[in-house]
DNA sequence: CTGTTAGCGCGTTCAC
DNA sequence: GTGAACGCGCTAACAG
C-alpha cells in the first residue's frame, strides 16, 4: 500500500499538501492540486485511518454492545445502528454480551481502547458496575439502547413499553376480559418492569380488581413455564399476555403442552411478537418495537452530543405499534361467562 | 487516559520496560516487574490499540460485509461470526452492503483502509468487479460467505445446497408428488442457482417429466407473485418449494389471496424458513440454515489462513437440516389424483 | 500558496 | 536485565 510519502514525491509537493488535497482543509492551487490527485491515481493510495485516528484523536467509529445478538429484535437494532453510523460515515464495530456482565465489561473495555468516537450499549440485565466506572473514567458519549435506566447519567432510546401496555390492556379490557394471565418474566430488566407497570396501571384506573389477574414473574424459564401449566390446569383466565418474544414462546408452548387453544380456549397477546405472523394461524396480537428505529435514534443521540456536549441527558422514547390480529380479536366469551361487573 | 510514559515514569523504569512487561516479549526482573504492573493498577493504564496497530501493523480486527441485515439469516451469521471473532479475540467490524454494489464496494474500501486482519464477505447478488480489484491490491486475507463463487481464488463458506434441495425433492418425490411449482428466485445469486440445480438433479434422477413442474425465476418479487398467480390459477401443482426465505413470504402470501390452503390444497417447503414455526398453523417443512455455524467456520478458515498463508482455497460445506412438519407431510393426494407413472 | 517539523502512543531494534 | 532512540503514517502548528 503506497503512503503519503511517495504520492508527496510522485507529485513533486510535500506531505503536508497532499494531506491538505485530501481533506480539503486548506487552498491548494488547482495545477498542483490536479497533480497530487493524479499522483494519487497512479498509486491507488487511501489514506490509513489508523494513522490518521492517531493523530486526529477521533476514530470515526462507533461501538455497539447488544445483549443478546440473536434475538430478532437486537438484530433489528443492530441493522438500524449500521445504516445510520453509515450515512454519517461511520464505522461500526459490534460485540455481544450475550447478557454475561463479564463479557458486557470486556467488550466495553476493548472498545474504549480502540478510541471508538461513541458508545451504544444494549446493557445486560445484571450488568456490572465496573463498566460504569471504565464509562466514567473515560467518560466518552453513551448512549442506552432498549433498556432504560432512570437517573443514568447519558442519553438513552427505549420503547415507550409502559404505556404501550397500558393501551394493549385497555383494549383488552375493553373486550370484555377481567381475568388476564401476565407473563411478566425477568421484571429486574427495565423493559420488563415497565411493561408489568403499564398492565398494572390499566388494571387500576379502569377499576378492575387485580386479584383476578395472575403474574408469572421471575428469570427463570422453567419455573415460567411450570407456573403456566400450574395456572392453566386451575383455569379461569380469558386472556394471556407476554411481556417479550422468548417469553411468547415459551407461553405458546405451555398453551399447545395443556392442550388450550387460541384464540379458541384463550386469548393472547404479546410484545414483540413475530415476523410474518399474518401469514400463520393463530396470527398474534403484537405490540411492536421500533426496533430498526430505535438503533438508528440511538445513532441520531450520539451524534448530537459529539457536536454540542454539555447538555443534559435526554431520554427519546419511540411509539409501539399495536397490531391486533385473530390471537386476541377472534376470541368468542361464552355467553354465560363472567365477564365483570361493568363497573363504571 | 494514561500512557505508557506515565507508567514508566510511576514505575521508575523506561517505556520499553512497560511495554515488555505487557507484551510477555523477554524477561524482566520480578521486582521491577511488580512494580509496573503496580504503576498500571494505579493509573489504570490500557494498552491504545491504535497506536499499537499501527505499530505491530496488525489491527487484531476483521470486517464482516453482509448482503442484507435484515434478513434473520445474515444475523445469524452476524451472529456466529462475533462469537467466533471475540473468542479469538478479534473485534469485528461490522457493515451492510442491502444488495447495493456501490455499498458493497465503499464499505470493502473502508474496512482496507482500518487495515483489517482479514475479510468476511457475504456478496451482494450484482457485486462489482471493483470489489475484486481492490481485494488483489491489498491481498488481505478473505473468506466468502454463503454465496459460493467457483473459482473464486479465496476460502469459502456456504451451505449444501445443491445436495440439500435433492433431498428434499427425493422426499417430496417419494410422497407421491410429481407437479411442482418451483419458486427460484435471482439464480443468478449463487445459492439459489444451486438449490434449483438440486431440484433438476432430483427431477432427472428420478425419470421424472421435468415439464410437469413449473419454474417461478427472477430478481423481481412482482413478477413472482404474478407467476404465482397465475400458476395457481391454471391448477394441477401438488406441491410449492420456495428457494428462500423472503420467497416464501411472497408464495404464502400468493396462496393466502388465492384461497389455495396448506397443507389442504397444496404441499408446501421452503428453504431458511420461520423460526418456531412448530407454534404455527400450518407449520412449515424447512431446510434450515446452520447460519451461526456458517459464520463461526469464516472466521475458522479466516484464522487458519492468517497463520499459514499460501495454501490453495478451500471451500467448506455446511450441511443443512431437513425439518418435515405439516406442511408438506399432511398433505393428502385425492385418490383419484394422477400421482404420476411409476416407472421404476 | 506551500514546506518543514513535531508529535499522536506504542513496539522494537541496538547498545549497554 | 534494562534504556535510548527510531519510526509506523498521518495531521497540525508554525514558517516562509
Amino acid at each position: 500500500m503506497a503512503t503519503i510519502v511517495e504520492v508527496a514525491r510522485l507529485a513533486g509537493v510535500s506531505t503536508s499538501t497532499v494531506s491538505h488535497v485530501l481533506n480539503g482543509t486548506r487552498n491548494v492551487e488547482p495545477s498542483t492540486r490536479q497533480r497530487v490527485l493524479d499522483a494519487i491515481g497512479q498509486t491507488g493510495y487511501r489514506q490509513d485511518a489508523l494513522a490518521r485516528a492517531l493523530r486526529r484523536a477521533r476514530t470515526d467509529s462507533i461501538g455497539l454492545v447488544v445483549s443478546d445478538a440473536g434475538e430478532p429484535a437486537f438484530a433489528e437494532m443492530v441493522h438500524g445502528v449500521e445504516h445510520a453510523a453509515a450515512a454519517e460515515g461511520l464505522t461500526l464495530i459490534l460485540a455481544n454480551s450475550a447478557e454475561d456482565p463479564e463479557r458486557e465489561k470486556r467488550a466495553v473495555q476493548t472498545l474504549l481502547e480502540r478510541r471508538v468516537d461513541g458508545l451504544v450499549l444494549a446493557r445486560c440485565a445484571e450488568s456490572s458496575s465496573d463498566v460504569d466506572a471504565y464509562l466514567a473514567a473515560e467518560n466518552p458519549p453513551v448512549v442506552l439502547l432498549d433498556r432504560v435506566f432512570d437517573g443514568a447519567p447519558c442519553d438513552q432510546v427505549g420503547a415507550d413499553n409502559r404505556e404501550s401496555m397500558r393501551r394493549l390492556t385497555e383494549h383488552l379490557l375493553g373486550a370484555g376480559h377481567r381475568r388476564f394471565l401476565v407473563v411478566a418474566g425477568d421484571t429486574r430488566v427495565p423493559t420488563l418492569r415497565e411493561r408489568l407497570a403499564g398492565f398494572q396501571d390499566a388494571i387500576r384506573s379502569a377499576g378492575t380488581d387485580p386479584a383476578s389477574s395472575e403474574l408469572l414473574e421471575g428469570p427463570d424459564f422453567a419455573s415460567i413455564r411450570a407456573g403456566m401449566t400450574a395456572a392453566l390446569g386451575r383455569g379461569g383466565h380469558t386472556c394471556v399476555i407476554s411481556a417479550s418474544s422468548p417469553l411468547a414462546v415459551t407461553a405458546l408452548e405451555s398453551l399447545r403442552d395443556s392442550g388450550v387453544s387460541v384464540p379458541g380456549d384463550i386469548a393472547f397477546a404479546t410484545f414483540d411478537g413475530f415476523n410474518h405472523s399474518d401469514l400463520f394461524r393463530p396470527s398474534v396480537t403484537t405490540v411492536r418495537q421500533p426496533a430498526f428505529e430505535m438503533g438508528a435514534a440511538a445513532v441520531g443521540l450520539l451524534l448530537a452530543r459529539l457536536a454540542t456536549p454539555g447538555k443534559s441527558p435526554r431520554i427519546t422514547r419511540l411509539q409501539q405499534r399495536l397490531e391486533l390480529r385473530s390471537s386476541s380479536e377472534d376470541y368468542l366469551f361464552a355467553a354465560t361467562a363472567d365477564t365483570g361487573s361493568r363497573s363504571s
